[in-house]
Formats: C-alpha cells, sequence, structure tokens
DNA sequence: CATCTTCGTAGGCCATGACTTACCGTAAGT
DNA sequence: ACTTACGGTAAGTCATGGCCTACGAAGATG
C-alpha cells in the first residue's frame, strides 16, 4: 500500500532532481530550490510529496528543515521491482521454452 | 534516458494493473479489458504507452497481439532504484556517524 | 523589540493526460 | 464474398496536478 505513492512521487522529473541532489546527503530547503527552473514554494509543494510517499525524512533544525532520502520508501519501491522482474522473468522463461516444443515438433 | 519513461509508465493505476495482469505471461488485449473497469481503446493507448516505455513487447499473432512484460524494461528500472537505493543508505550512514562524533563532544 | 531569514500554505491558472464514443483496417469463419 | 471478432486511431471532454504570487508563522540576529 506505499509503493504505488513512491513510484507516483517518482514519475515527476522535478521531484527526481530534488531526490538527486540529496544522493550525497541531507540538504535545506533553499540549497534545494536554489539554481533550479522552479519557484520555491513549488519546491516545498514537491518535498510535501515525496515525504508523505514515505521517500523523504524532515528534520527541523532551528530555522530551517533538513530533508533527506529515506532508505526504507525506496526500499519499498525496490522490492516491488524486484518481484516484478522475478515473474517477468519465469514468463520469459516459460514462454521460450514452449516455443521451442512447438517448433521442435 | 529509459528509465524516466518507465517510472512514468508505471505511475498510473490502470497500467500497474495491466502489468499485474501480465505477471502470469503474455495476454492478448481483450483478455487483458476483460472486467475492467475501463474501455477497451482506454486499455489500448495504455498498451501503448507501457510498450513505448520499453515495459511490454507485442507478438502478433494472427488477428491478435500478444502483450508480455520485457524484462530488459523492468531490469533498467530496477538499477535505477538500486544505485538510489546505495546512495541513499551510504549518505545514512555517514550522517549518523556525524551525529555521533557531534554527541560524543 | 524590530527585522530578516526560512519555509509552509492558500488560491487561482493552465497544461497534461486519461477516458469516452465513433470509426477503420485486417484476419478468421461461414 | 459477407460477416464477425480483434484491436488500433481520432476527436473531444473533463479532472488532476504542477506552477505561480501572495501571505503568514516561527526562529535567528542586530
Amino acid at each position: 500500500m506505499a509503493y504505488e505513492d513512491a513510484i507516483t512521487a517518482l514519475a515527476d522529473p522535478t521531484r527526481r532532481l530534488i531526490i538527486d541532489r540529496l544522493r550525497r546527503g541531507a540538504l535545506p530547503v533553499a540549497a534545494i530550490a536554489r539554481d533550479m527552473d522552479v519557484s520555491r514554494p513549488a519546491v516545498s509543494q514537491h518535498l510535501r510529496v515525496l515525504s508523505d510517499a514515505g521517500l523523504l525524512t524532515v528534520t527541523p533544525s532551528g530555522n530551517r528543515r533538513l530533508y533527506a532520502i529515506a532508505p526504507d520508501g525506496v526500499d519499498n519501491l525496490r522490492r516491488y521491482l524486484d518481484t516484478l522482474w522475478d515473474d517477468a522473468l519465469t514468463a520469459f522463461a516459460r514462454a521460450a521454452e514452449e516455443k521451442a516444443k512447438g517448433n521442435a515438433k
């Protein structure tokens, strides 16, 4: 019930850019929004969506708020894709096998 | 340049449902659209998006067209998430370490 | 205390995209 | 050849959501 929100959140290019900027570590909002082609409030809204999806953690620090990538949130999505990948592979193998059988006739 | 399209494609609930129906193997359009709360043309459009994103393969078989999950497409997304997961973990560990140092002072 | 920074929220605008019905091509069955 | 099944495409409607400006709350700084 969680990976859906995560994948929806990551569908937006601006949000993926934000995530990319947080790869090296936590940052306050102003630093994230610096040199970005959207306004700071827009970034705030994106940060909201990302943390609601469980992809970010927020740590208030005095005047500012530090955002960081939440490993758990990423892992949810990772696990979903792993099962999908697994099913796709076995289905693919089974189809190839059946096709080989058909051709052998 | 490929995982972006894949994640955008998977952001839609209807498309995720389609993917789920294909986990067990290839299906023609009519079978995918059966008992679905959207029309068949809508499903056709979704199938277009999914195959454009590299997530599905199409195999014309006489009158029908068989759609199947493309393992390669899923793997692209998987690899992106793996690097993200990796970066998130190291950033997390480094933050914890620095915090421990700060507290020790 | 006054001011300045930092950041979230509200309201409104506008583009994107998901859906429908209608239609057409193509393959299969009679 | 006629008809039926399958499925992609076109045109139009409508809701979602991403963006902006304006504003307000809360902490830092002089």
